[in-house]
RNA sequence: GGCCCGGUAGUCUAGUUGGCCGAGGACGCCGCCCUCUCAAGGCGGAGAUCACGGGUUCGAAUCCCGUCCGGGCUACCA
């Protein structure tokens, strides 16, 4: 029963993907992925004015960034493709003439004008503001002089009347619908393209989907699929999930204008993608009533639709980044350094080559505890990598010091061996025989080598930065 | 307006066959310890009349009724 589960993400390509349709795609993904089954990308692009080609990829990127592959979709193919609508469109109208044969939909000439005439109408009468029908039962002459003038038509689909449409959401139970709160909707727009709720009805059934996980704003569409399906005479119905919404610290549904909705942006930001893979399979499910840490292969394990919840759920970035920072904390000196080599270049300096590597693979043990983010690293790091003159703060911390600056300089240049134990005895030394406690010894020393009063650890960071331009930094801030 | 969904601390949630909950965990917040700054880590703390009002019951966050609030759909958007 569990091994023949296919589930599908069907995103929109207008761009990097929006976070909500990332943690659906996750909640799809390792719904198939736990039960062994397949997970298939579908791209719905029948909206053709936003569908560029940029969009799609970033779409693509950004699921392969977060680890989500596919088994059936673009690029990878699959045996039910194509996999973007805009190369379906024979489907749609095929599935749509058998529909209007059958006499389960009929072409509408009402204008968008004349609609939305009548629905002012009727809104001021207080009736009912939905389609109204006109023209359900054409005449067949009606329908000729129609043409004759010259009118297009979109198709509508016939909705049944006095029924009650139930259906089992995993997540919610049972809901039901009467139909009479269900318009004449359109299947077929009057240019001939498809509207949504057919051509995902149409592809979900085609691509023998078995689980359709989304959205709790397609809630209210559940009937009309099923109505269609019916009309269809699709054989079986899928199981529907529908996710609580992800809302932002007002409990407003998310929105550009809130902050950043984007993956790419998180990804931009420094956030790894297991820390959000981590917190997006958190909102909104959970496994028990303490574990916060899951990696990929344990949320293939354990997740379940049983355990989804129900209530909107408010996407909060102190909690992503407390997750983002627990992992960097578990990569490699090596691994971290290659991933802010990037950073550093969008921050203005290079390190890229082999010194630059190098350097930052130094460093990256005393960055790894202080990062929740990759982009917080330059300006901790910079110092390593160009010549600074000291902020305002380490400007006053400097000032009036200069006579134990120098005397710092000579004890750190005599030193021998150049590494963090022989400088911290230098120091402390030093701090030792002018009675300064260590923070009134240390900070002018960290303001004058790193510019700043907040650094990694000092030692450790004059044994990076080297001996020879240590004594020259403390030098040059005594003069 | 109609229909549908939802309502446990600032946030994510545990809890839903009623008693083990005078509500557990995590993020955030506050304090202490550690300490060369910042973090990380350890320890401790504040924070929830379980939306509100009735009811059923020996006993309700959990069951019933009503109210309020929030959201979705009601498009030739998806």
């Amino acid at each position: 029963m569990t091994e023949g589960v296919r589930t599908r993400i069907a995103p929109a390509p207008s761009g990097s993907i929006h976070v909500g349709n990332a943690r659906t795609a996750l909640y799809n993904w390792l719904f198939a992925r736990h039960h062994g089954g397949t997970f298939v990308l579908r791209v719905e692009d029948t909206d053709r004015k936003r569908a560029t080609d940029e969009a799609y990829g970033a779409v693509l990127e950004d699921l392969r960034w977060l680890g989500l592959d596919w088994d059936e979709g673009p690029e990878v193919g699959g045996d039910l493709g194509p996999y973007r609508q805009s190369e379906r469109l024979e489907r749609y109208r095929s599935a749509t003439s058998d529909l209007v044969e059958r006499g389960a939909a009929y072409p509408c000439y009402c204008t968008p004008e004349e609609l939305d005439e009548r629905r002012k109408l009727a809104q001021a009468a207080g009736r009912p503001q939905g389609y109204d029908r006109q023209c359900r039962e054409l005449s067949g002459e009606h329908r000729a002089s129609y043409e004759a003038d010259g009118r297009t038509h979109v198709v509508r689909f016939k909705v049944p009347d006095g029924r009650t449409v139930v259906f089992g959401d995993v997540v919610r139970g049972e809901i039901s619908t009467q139909t009479s709160q269900i318009q004449d909707f359109v299947l077929m727009r009057s240019d001939g393209s498809p509207m949504y709720m057919l051509a995902t009805t149409v592809d979900d059934a085609l691509m023998n989907i078995t689980h359709i996980i989304r959205g709790e704003d397609l809630i209210s569409a559940t009937p009309r699929q099923l109505l269609l399906r019916e009309a269809m005479a699709v054989a079986g119905v899928p199981v529907f999930a529908h996710l609580p919404l992800l809302v932002d610290d007002r409990g407003k549904p998310l929105s550009k204008r809130w902050g950043d909705v984007a993956v790419s942006a998180y990804r931009d930001q420094g956030y790894l993608p297991e820390a959000m893979v981590n917190y997006l399979a958190l909102l909104g499910w959970s496994y028990d009533d303490k574990t916060n840490i899951f990696s990929l292969d344990e949320l293939v394990e354990h997740f379940g639709l049983e355990r989804v919840a129900r209530n909107p759920a408010a996407f909060d970035v102190n909690k992503l980044e407390w997750l983002n920072g627990h992992y960097i904390r578990q990569m490699t000196p090596e691994a971290l350094a290659e991933a802010l080599v990037p950073f550093c270049a969008a921050a203005g300096f290079e390190a890229g080559d082999d010194r630059g590597r190098a350097v930052l693979r130094d460093v990256s043990p005393l960055l790894v505890e202080r990062l929740k983010r990759l982009d917080e690293a330059p300006p901790m790091v910079r110092f390593l990598f160009e010549d600074v003159s000291p902020d305002a703060k380490a400007a006053t911390t400097i000032d009036g010091r200069a006579d134990y600056l120098v005397e710092a300089a000579v004890r750190l240049e005599g030193l021998e061996k150049w590494a963090t134990a022989a400088i911290e005895d230098a120091l402390r030394t030093l701090a030792a025989e002018r009675e300064l406690k260590s923070k009134q010894a240390f900070q002018p020393i960290r303001a004058a080598v790193t510019g700043t009063l907040i650094s990694p650890p000092l030692f450790e960071s004059l044994e990076i930065l080297g001996q020879q331009e240590t004594v020259k930094r403390l030098r040059r801030a005594a003069a």
